[in-house]
Order: structure tokens, then C-alpha cells, then sequence
RNA sequence: GCCGCAGUAGCUCAGUGGUAGAGCGCACCCUUGGUAAGGGUGAGGUCGAGAGUUCAAUUCUCUCCUGCGGCACCA
């Protein structure tokens, strides 16, 4: 007779042999109808399933993350069913549950098309509607490798033999069909909801390693009800007209061409939004006690020999030469042995030491074709790099002056949700444990201090050091891993970079590798999709449009303009010969931040009637032309000039 | 790099074994209109590149290039 007690407290015994589902029908008929499994003991079972102790349980409906979960695991199965049904001979491998939904590999020789989807998508309705029980086998593991080799599951039988010795065989029935599966699942097929969505169709490596066969994914997603699916389905679609390619294209951003592949071509839009990103940076560094230099950008195949470059990241390098000097020439696809070079000129003091070295520095990376992607993956781009010069027990505080540097930017830039990531020593690595110990402590008392949420890595780290990786978490929910400050004990030694200490003696500088931007084009990128093009006045390209409601307010709109522009504003006029609407309609899908309407009315009084984005439209303001430079030359400001 | 899909006007896209079409944009004309599309006319295409099948290819087949979605990669 176990003693069930439940979440709310309440206990109740229950005769031998009762399941999740007979509890639950205790409790209401409803709770039956929605159960779809059980938590035992913290441990979640299927809903058929003895409970043979004394426990505590939780019926789980789709309203509980796990029953989400279950959902979705479901839909996989009940995918894999149904495509083993319509396309005899696929094998089955693995299916499980990603965020939003679930995929299943499959192993057939032919390719499936997104055009088979409606077909899946109908049998699988069918399924459901067919309410198969859902039967969990416990199997005997030889038994098992042979069934599946017998009837043709190559990798189902692979997967088997590879489980743990002790490891119970578990085998799922529904229906005809069955599938290795650790579980658990739903009573029967009839509860999985109709709310599944086949999404799309992509090649995936056996067991994600490239020197294996390539098998055939399906994605999909599932929901508890039809009304969650459409709301995915519409976040979706959010985010598709937030893609920064999309949004760069139709705002005249930049451009790419296949002559150019992974690379950007810049347009005027597009660069002074750059150049406003990076004037704010250059601010922010030098206030930081950063000295920015420069450095060339092709430098002699044995320097990056040297620098171990040569050895380690050959495959990525961009490789010149010219037959006149019988050369070869490797294009940077870092800074940072550059910067060494920097140091190493005359000798250095301990006095030098925190030395700060930043330069925006232009990279050139071979990134292989199908890694490309918009300005967050790219083969040409710029650093907001820096190297840091200290002495051991100047780490600590570099880093923790740093990180205050990269919470301010951020919070400027209009991210609050931030996250860091603390990887500590690898196996395989270089410089001493004592080094190390100091290293690994300096970084982690700065990441604490930040305040930030911190996820430990351990073993995570670089050959040559720790870091710290910064995450930021955007408009939408999408995570990317920006800044980073990582030390090395490698480089310094490599290129033999030495300081004089007050022993007078030489000493090896750490130097600590960091950037809070990444590059500029990935982190614009992110800017784009973050605002979703409606940038802040600072950053927006074209902060004001003066546009005229008939002709004869011209010359004073050109005056205007003129005005605003000599206050430092980026201002262009619209004085076509078009409807007052229809001028504000395109400037306001341009998402310029202010339209100054201007007719005759506000030529007489010096006026202009000042429209702000986003609110609505109806929010517009007469104010004279001279409150008007006030107001928006302050608006205008960096967030770093602001007072307030 | 691997798997699948795609490439037609400046942009978004339709279409066909007999050398192409829409909307927007652009140019010109009419209209001078007070806060999210006024009207008319017109220009604009080697239908991604190459090869093959065919009397005939933008359309079918193959190769390549590029893009997109994943996978692998991102020290």
C-alpha cells in the first residue's frame, strides 16, 4: 500500500499496483483526461507505470514544462512513425527535443523534399487519430541489437550496443511500430495535441561528427495547443523582418557580392552608423587608459611562424605573395602578435606596466563557405581589440577594470541582460599551476564583482590561459557571446616580450587579450536586429527629415536644414513634389527618428512641426526651429557626452 | 567543407519547351495637397555561368558559382 503524497501537501495510500493514471483519475476525471505522465520522486515516469513505494508525485499535464517536453518527444516519435510508414526502408537513428520543438535523423538513400511535408504531417495526424497505447518493453540487450540488425536498423542496433552494460533496454510500442527509448512517453498517440508543424529539412552528420554518414533531419515544432503553435509561428516571423541582412538592404546599409565573399561593402547609411559606433568606443578607451595604435595588415610568413600562428591556424590564413621578392605573406588574422611587436620596441619598466594597447583592428579570417553568414559571420572584419601589458599581480585589477568598462557599454548600447562565462585550465596547457592559480583567481574575483550572472566552465579555457566570455541577450531573447578577456602566459613567451622589473631584472609581461564589441560587423549586425533598425538618435544614419508640405516652404526648409545641420545633426530635406502623407509614410518605414514638417504656417513663425518615430504619429509638436536645435542636438548626444 | 533548397527588372515576386510579366522603385508630365501610398505616360531583362538534350531551352539534364536553412567549424 504505498503512501502517495502530493505537492500541495496532502497524502493519501493508494493499493498496490496503482499508476500515475489511477491516481490521477482519483483526483478528477479531468486531471485523467489532461495527465500526461507522472513525477515520482523527482523522477518523471510514464503514466502507466506501477508506483511500488512511498512517494511524492506530481501528475504532469501540458501545461508543465516536462509535459511540453513530452509533447515534443512525442511528435518525434510519432514523425518517425509516420515516415517509416510512407517511406519503407528509411532507417530511424535519433530524435530529440530542442528548443521549440524536436528534429528526427533519418537514413534513406533518396532525399526528402519540404514537399513530402504535407503528406508527413497528414499521416501523423492520422497516428493521433488511430490513439495508439503507448507500451514501454523492458528488452534483453543482445535480443535487442539482433531485432533491430534483423530488420535493417543498422544505427538503432549501434546505439544499443553502445549503451551502458547496466543500462536498462528500454523499447516503446505504438502500434505497429516501436523504437529504442529511454522514455518516458505519453499513454497513447491520441494525446499527443495536433498543434506539430514539420519546419524544415537539413543534413546532419551521424552522431554530429563530419567523418561520418550524413543523415537527413527533420525539424519540427510542438505545442500544447494550436493557439501556442501560431504564436511561435508568428515570433518567428518577428524575427524574420528583424534579420539584419533584410533590414540592411531595405535602410541602404551595407552590401555583399560574391566577389567579395564575406565582406562588406559599407554604404554611406550604413558607415555612419559604424563610424558612430566606433567614435563612442574610441571615446570610452581612451578614457579607459587605453593608447590606440595601428598595425600592418600583411606581415612575412616568418613572423606568424614565430608566433605559432603558422602551425596552429594555418587553414584559416589568408596567404600573398609577390614574385619580385620571392615572399610569402600572410594577411593578420589577428592582432595580437602585432601588438607584441608594439611592446617590444625599447625597453619597457615595470613604470610602463599596465600597458594598454588597442587598435580597431582589421582581420582577415579563411571562414569555411557554409559557416558565412550576413555580418555575424564574415571572412573581413574589424576588432575593437586591445592587448593589456601587466604584471601578475596587476591582473585582478585589469580585469576588473575591465569588465566595469564593458558593463558600461553595454548598458549604453541598450543591453541589460548580461551574462559571463568563467573557463578555467584545460588539460593540455601552457605556464605553471601557480600562474595559473593566480590567473584563474583574478578573473573569477572580477567576474563575481560584476554582479552579472556567472556560468563556471571548467576545463573550458584557452591552451595559454583563462577567460571570461560576455553573453548578451537581446530585444527578442537571443543570446550572443560578445566581449571577452581572456589571459596568456603563451604569447609573451613566444615572442619573447620582457619587461624590466625593480630587481632590475627581466621579467615576462601576462598579457590579457580582450574586446567588448567582438567585431564591428557582427556586433552591427546585433545592433540591427536588437532595434530592429529603429536605432536610438545617436546611431540612427539619418537623424532628422525637414520635409515640406508644398513647394513654396522650400527655401525655408533648406534654411531649416541648414540650421540643424550646423548643430551638429544629420539632416536631410524632402522637398519633392509629394502629399504630406505620403512623405511621412516613407520616412517613417525608413525609422528615421524625427520628420519636421514644414509649410507655410511654420515658414512665417520660424516653426517647425516636429514628428517623433514610434509614438504613434499623432505626438507632434509645433515648436520654434531654435528649441528645436536645443532639443534635439541634446537628443542627438552619445550616451557617453549626455550629462544627464 | 557536407546535405537539402533557391537564383527571372534596382527591390519583392509570378510565369512558360516557341527569346517574358506584376507591384513597388526610377524618369517625365499633370496635380501644390497639413501628418502612413493622388493620377497619367515611359524606360528598364544575355531569366546566375558553362555544357548537353531538342527544330527550338529562361523552362529539361549535368557541372560550376553564389545565396538561404541546417550540420561540421568558430584556437
Amino acid at each position: 500500500m504505498p503512501e502517495i503524497r502530493f505537492p500541495d501537501g496532502a497524502s493519501r495510500s493508494y493499493p498496490d499496483g496503482v499508476t500515475g493514471f489511477d491516481i490521477a483519475e482519483d483526483i478528477s476525471k479531468s486531471l485523467a483526461k489532461k495527465a500526461l505522465a507522472v513525477e515520482v520522486d523527482g523522477e518523471l515516469r510514464d503514466l502507466k507505470r506501477p508506483v511500488e513505494a512511498d512517494s511524492e508525485i506530481r501528475i504532469i499535464t501540458a501545461r508543465d514544462p516536462e509535459g511540453l517536453e513530452l509533447i515534443r518527444h512525442d511528435a518525434a516519435h510519432v514523425l518517425a512513425e509516420a515516415v517509416q510508414e510512407l517511406f519503407p526502408g528509411t532507417q530511424v537513428t535519433i530524435g530529440p527535443v530542442i528548443e521549440d520543438g524536436f528534429y528526427y535523423d533519418f537514413a534513406r538513400e533518396e532525399p526528402f523534399s519540404t514537399e513530402d511535408f504535407e503528406k508527413i504531417e497528414a499521416k501523423m495526424a492520422e497516428i493521433v487519430d488511430r490513439d495508439e497505447d503507448i507500451v514501454r518493453e523492458v528488452w534483453d540487450r543482445d535480443e535487442a541489437i539482433k531485432y533491430f540488425k534483423s530488420i535493417g536498423e543498422e544505427y538503432k542496433a549501434e546505439l544499443i550496443a553502445d549503451l551502458p552494460e547496466n543500462e536498462v533496454i528500454s523499447i516503446y510500442r505504438q502500434g505497429e511500430w516501436l523504437d529504442l527509448c529511454r522514455g518516458p512517453h505519453l499513454p497513447s498517440t491520441g494525446k499527443l495535441p495536433k498543434a506539430f508543424k514539420l519546419m524544415k529539412l537539413a543534413g546532419a552528420y551521424w552522431r554530429g561528427d563530419h567523418r561520418n554518414a550524413m543523415l537527413q533531419r527533420m525539424y519540427g515544432t510542438a505545442w500544447a495547443d494550436e493557439k501556442a503553435l501560431k504564436a511561435h509561428l508568428n515570433r518567428i516571423e518577428e524575427a524574420e523582418k528583424r534579420d539584419h541582412r533584410k533590414l540592411g538592404k531595405e535602410m541602404n546599409l551595407f552590401h555583399m557580392q560574391e566577389e567579395a565573399q564575406g565582406q562588406v561593402f559599407w554604404h554611406p547609411n550604413g558607415w555612419t552608423l559604424y563610424r558612430a559606433l566606433q567614435d563612442y568606443m574610441r571615446r570610452r578607451q581612451d578614457e579607459g587608459g587605453y593608447k590606440e595604435i595601428r598595425t600592418p595588415q600583411l606581415m612575412d610568413r616568418k613572423f606568424w611562424e614565430e608566433s605559432g600562428h603558422w602551425g596552429k591556424y594555418r587553414e584559416n590564413m589568408f596567404i600573398s605573395s609577390i614574385e619580385e621578392e620571392d615572399k610569402v605573406l600572410a594577411v593578420k588574422p589577428m592582432n595580437c602578435p602585432c601588438h607584441v611587436q608594439v611592446f617590444n620596441q625599447g625597453q619597457k619598466s615595470y613604470r610602463d606596466l599596465p600597458l594598454r594597447l588597442a587598435e580597431f583592428g582589421s582581420c582577415h579570417r579563411y571562414e569555411p563557405s557554409g559557416a558565412l553568414h550576413g555580418l555575424m559571420r564574415v571572412r573581413g572584419f574589424v576588432q575593437d581589440d586591445a592587448h593589456i601589458f601587466c604584471r601578475e599581480d596587476q591582473i585582478t585589477d585589469e580585469v576588473k577594470k575591465f569588465c566595469s568598462l564593458l558593463q558600461r557599454v553595454y548598458t549604453d548600447l541598450g543591453f541589460d541582460d548580461v551574462k559571463v562565462r568563467y573557463a578555467d585550465r584545460p588539460e593540455v596547457r601552457v605556464g605553471g599551476d601557480e600562474i595559473w592559480d593566480k590567473a584563474e583567481k583574478a578573473l573569477k574575483t572580477a567576474a563575481d564583482a560584476t554582479g552579472l550572472d556567472v556560468l563556471y566552465e571548467p576545463g573550458d579555457g584557452a591552451f595559454y590561459g583563462p577567460k571570461l566570455d560576455f553573453v548578451l541577450r537581446d530585444a527578442i531573447g537571443r543570446e550572443w557571446q560578445v566581449g571577452t578577456i581572456q589571459a596568456d602566459f603563451n604569447l609573451p613567451e613566444r615572442l619573447d616580450a620582457t619587461y624590466i622589473g625593480e630587481d632590475g631584472e627581466k621579467h615576462r609581461p601576462v598579457m590579457l587579450h580582450r574586446a567588448i564589441l567582438g567585431s564591428f560587423e557582427r556586433f552591427l549586425g546585433i545592433l540591427i536586429e536588437n532595434y530592429a533598425g529603429a536605432f536610438p538618435m545617436w546611431l540612427a544614419p539619418t537623424q532628422i527629415v525637414v520635409a515640406t508640405i508644398t513647394e513654396d516652404a522650400a527655401d525655408y526648409a533648406r534654411e531649416a536644414a541648414d540650421t540643424l545641420r550646423k548643430a551638429g545633426l544629420r539632416v536631410e530635406t524632402d522637398l519633392r513634389n509629394e502629399k504630406i502623407n505620403y512623405k511621412v509614410r516613407e520616412h517613417s518605414n525608413a525609422k528615421v527618428p524625427y520628420i519636421a514638417v514644414v509649410g507655410n504656417r511654420e515658414a512665417e513663425e520660424k516653426n517647425v512641426a516636429l514628428r517623433a518615430f514610434g509614438e504613434g504619429g499623432k505626438k507632434q509638436e509645433v515648436i520654434s526651429l531654435d528649441d528645436a536645435v536645443t532639443r534635439l542636438s541634446g537628443e542627438a548626444l552619445p550616451p557617453d557626452l549626455k550629462t544627464s
